[in-house]
DNA sequence: GCAGGCTTTAACCGAGCGGTCAAACCGATC
DNA sequence: GATCGGTTTGACCGCTCGGTTAAAGCCTGC
């Protein structure tokens, strides 16, 4: 690539920007970060901020915007695979998980905004209510449509066991002893989520 | 109960203090309530809560050590009744769903400090732990030391099933339509974590 | 009735916040 | 090399924050 396009040379100081924002937000929450922080992670002015995004809160609305594009992609494209109901509900969970993995900054915002009751609830929601829905349709055939088998409370379960993981895993330092992330804690974990789901399927068709 | 002992005359103030804190803190989060606020919502002076408690930090610190007083007896009690370990491991689940049902606010605290790493972590950590052994030690001798199936990733997957239904309720309303919080919705969960219980119990056995 | 010690208050402080603005800068185009 | 529009900047604004302080209020024992 020879000299940049007019186009990408503008939004490279927007690109720092918003990344030295998902950095320091994911790391340390929305409200304990100020617009001066972020300017001064990105190494620039802090009107520039305001330039480019117009305030704090659409700044932060962008950097979940992003993330929450390739969540949806990465789950669809993990659901639109073909297979089996329990293969594909497990792909789905595992899709889940690695995006989590690779996306460790992500799973603390949303949990920081649903507890928080932050700024942009309604986008979490939005895309919870998807998930939830994509679940719903995973489990079609053999969840019941209701009581405490219905596929809403898998959800909670489920998606409880996958993104507790990573948000409670400073917490759990002392007890874990290795590292939560790496190579083979992650993969444990992984294994940990397929017996889950093996034995929760099996456990639904036994009721 | 006649003339009120000069002792507790003199916790009136504080306690009407730490009653509002703890609402506000466990509703909006500990950054988003300002001092201001919580006296306000006290209906006494700014400079009185600074008089009792110090600082907002220690205000805060106070209203965390009373939620875990109780939540730490909570649970004792229920490890200390006499039966066998499926009985007791389920008690157990049910005075952790329990507790966090009649103080759904200390759920959100929780994960707010968790999530956002406040000032208050290592309380919280300590707690964690703890509750962390007491499921190793309720699934001694069924659950393997190590591995998928160790205590410890059953510990993180179940108190997320109990943690997240309170901590998400409010972005999983629309899927949800009914009240979480009402008797039967309540009741609901509950029979789904001791279903939840009984399948992993079961699947841990014949692994 | 007044002296002395808790309790409560209004007024104040310095710091940091989100946000604005006018001026300086800079790379094209003529 | 003058001009012009999109960047980038430093200085500034009003406001709220956590925290302090000196004095007023108030109860109690004498």
């Amino acid at each position: 690539m020879p000299a940049k396009p007019a186009e990408s040379k503008r939004k490279e100081k927007a690109a720092l920007i918003l990344a030295a924002a998902d950095e320091l937000f994911g790391e340390q929450g929305y409200d304990a970060v100020s617009v001066r922080d972020v300017a001064q992670g990105a190494g620039v002015n802090k009107a520039l901020v305001f330039y480019y995004f117009g305030s704090k809160e659409e700044l932060f609305g962008q950097v979940l915007t992003r993330y929450y594009d390739a969540h949806r992609k990465a789950l669809q494209d993990a659901l639109e695979a073909p297979g089996d109901l329990d293969e594909r509900f497990r792909r789905l969970v595992d899709a889940y998980f690695d995006f989590m993995a690779s996306n460790i900054r992500f799973a603390r915002l949303v949990q920081q905004q649903i507890v928080g009751a932050g700024p942009h609830l309604g986008l979490i929601q939005d895309n919870l209510c998807e998930l939830e829905r994509w679940t719903e349709h995973a489990l079609a055939g053999i969840a019941p449509k209701d009581g405490p088998l219905a596929a809403r409370h898998m959800f909670v379960t489920i998606s409880g066991a996958v993104i507790n993981y990573f948000t409670y895993a400073p917490a759990l330092g002392p007890v874990w002893d290795e590292d939560h992330l790496s190579e083979e804690a992650m993969a444990e974990r992984r294994e940990h989520l397929h017996w889950l789901v093996r034995v929760l399927v099996q456990g639904i068709r036994d009721a």
